[in-house]
Formats: C-alpha cells, sequence, structure tokens
DNA sequence: CTCACATGTTAAG
DNA sequence: TTAACCTGTGAGC
C-alpha cells in the first residue's frame, strides 16, 4: 500500500534493522545485477524517505534509490531466507543482524550519485512526514494555480507522499470539494488540510494502515476491531456517508478515481 | 480457487 | 494517451 506512510514506515525498519553495518546486496531476479555489486558489502549508513521514494545511503557516497510504484513490496524476513519465490529485484541481507529483505516489483531500482539524490529531493515538494517540509512554500503555489486541489494534491513536486487515497480522505475530513480551484484555499484551510495531514499520516507509519475514521464516525464496530471502517470516502461509490447518510460521489479526476460526499464538500 | 482491481510513476508512441 | 511494471488484496464461486 505505497503512499508515502508506507515508505517511512519501511525506512524507519531499514534503519533499525541494517544500518551501521555491512551489508549483502543481491539481484536474483538479474535486473538490478550491476547496482547491486556497487553496494554490496558497503556500510550502510541510514535509511530515509522522501515522499514516496525510499533512500539507502551508503558509506562509500552513493545511494540505492527504490520507487515502489504500484506493484511493488518489500518483504522482510528473518534468516536464515528460504528460496527467492518471484521476481526478486533486490534482496538485501544484514551482515550482522538477523534480517534480511527482498524487493519484488519496483518502479525504480537504481544507484545514484550525490548530485542525482539531490536532483531527486529537489524536485519534490513538501513531505508532510518529514520535519524539514516547507509548508507555507507548498501554501503559496497551491493558491497561485487554479488546477484543482484534487488534483494539486497528487503533484508530488507540491507534497510528497501523498496519494490517492489520502487525497480523498483529507478533502473529506476537511470538508473541501477536491473541484475547488488552488486559488480559492484560503490561507487557514490550507493550515488546516497540512495540519490533517501531518496528523494522519504518522498513524500510518505507526500501525502500517491508514486511519482516518474519527471515532464518532465509526458506526457499529468496536474502536480495536481490525475490520473497522478506515476510510469515510475512498473505494466507497454508492455506499452512504459516514456523516450524512448521502451517496458517495466517484468520478475519474486525472486517470485516477475520484471519491468524494457531494454533502459534506460542496462546490 | 480464480479473477478484477489497486495506494504510482515513467517511457514509449 | 497508452503500456509497462508483475505483487497483494478482496470479492465471488
Amino acid at each position: 500500500m505505497p503512499e508515502g506512510h508506507t515508505l517511512h514506515r519501511i525506512a524507519r525498519l531499514h534503519h533499525q534493522r541494517f544500518s551501521g553495518g555491512a551489508v549483502r546486496v543481491s539481484s536474483p531476479q538479474g535486473r538490478f545485477t550491476e547496482g547491486a555489486a556497487l553496494v554490496d558489502g558497503q556500510v550502510l549508513e541510514r535509511a530515509e524517505a522522501y515522499g514516496k521514494h525510499l533512500l539507502h545511503h551508503y558509506a562509500c557516497g552513493l545511494t540505492v534509490h527504490v520507487h515502489l510504484g504500484l506493484y511493488g513490496t518489500f518483504s522482510e524476513v528473518e534468516l536464515p531466507m528460504g528460496a527467492v519465490v518471484g521476481q526478486v529485484r533486490m534482496r538485501m541481507l544484514g551482515a550482522a543482524t538477523e534480517f534480511g529483505t527482498d524487493l519484488r516489483g519496483p518502479t525504480a531500482c537504481e544507484v545514484l550519485m550525490p548530485p542525482e539524490v539531490d536532483a531527486l529531493t529537489a524536485r519534490l515538494g513538501a513531505d508532510p512526514l518529514r520535519a524539514d517540509a516547507d509548508h507555507e512554500r507548498a501554501g503559496a503555489r497551491i493558491r497561485r494555480s487554479r488546477r484543482a486541489i484534487g488534483a494539486l494534491l497528487m503533484d508530488q513536486s507540491l507534497i510528497a507522499g501523498v496519494g490517492n487515497v489520502y487525497r480523498a480522505e483529507v478533502l473529506f475530513r476537511q470538508g473541501i470539494s477536491p473541484f475547488h480551484p488552488g486559488t480559492a484555499i484560503t490561507p487557514a484551510e490550507w493550515d488546516a488540510l497540512w495540519a490533517d495531514l501531518v496528523e494522519l499520516m504518522p498513524i500510518g507509519v505507526t500501525t502500517g494502515r491508514m486511519h482516518v475514521v474519527r471515532p464518532e464516525h465509526d458506526i457499529g464496530a468496536p474502536s480495536y476491531n481490525k475490520d473497522r471502517p478506515r476510510t469515510y470516502v475512498y473505494r466507497r461509490a454508492g455506499e452512504p456517508c459516514r456523516v450524512c447518510a448521502t451517496p458517495i460521489a466517484h468520478q475519474v479526476m486525472e486517470a485516477r478515481n475520484l471519491f468524494w460526499c457531494p454533502t459534506c464538500q460542496p462546490r
């Protein structure tokens, strides 16, 4: 489920498990063989996430950049790891730990030099999960744009890490129509929207799941039931709004499924 | 079990 | 605009 929270969760886990020691890196699938050879046996210094991008920084100065895309997954496994299952692009083993990880199906898995890392982070916008996020700058750019806020929230050069689920859910929570142009978003609305992302996304990092439904709207299920509803509008087209019972609306916006409540988020 | 669909992005056409 | 990536999940049988 790779929106930004997933990558930050993976980065935190990898940092805990692998940083500070040499790691073994290979590419059983074969499509990352050359890159793996560059960092195999090197000391992993730090793992971090920037939006939906994962960075493994090595002491030798090289960085492995991973973007999961829609299908990519890391499976974390305790050693000894079993036989390779499926198309494992990158396998990383901690030389001095009992852990390993397999990467399958990523959009990107490549070794970057420092200038390339700088170029990558330079093209990403404010990440609600990072302390160095510049939300004022993001807000200023949004309020200058006539594009719909539903599209702007998905633009990684403006806000990094928000995807299709958080986009729909945060707009619902803030009562903002996704069709509202950026120019119509007030500074107060932007501040509240940003604050909500800063509140919501760490929950996803901690739990590994998106929990955006407030307890008072969590009708019919005990709060600690793992099957409790976790979204207000995402993938709920035609179902009653959890707040006002209006059927949730759906349409494709820029090739992505968009969901909203026409009553709670009036145009 | 099988099948449709999905949280994202890039490159080709 | 479309295909590719090629895994995981959940619905339905």
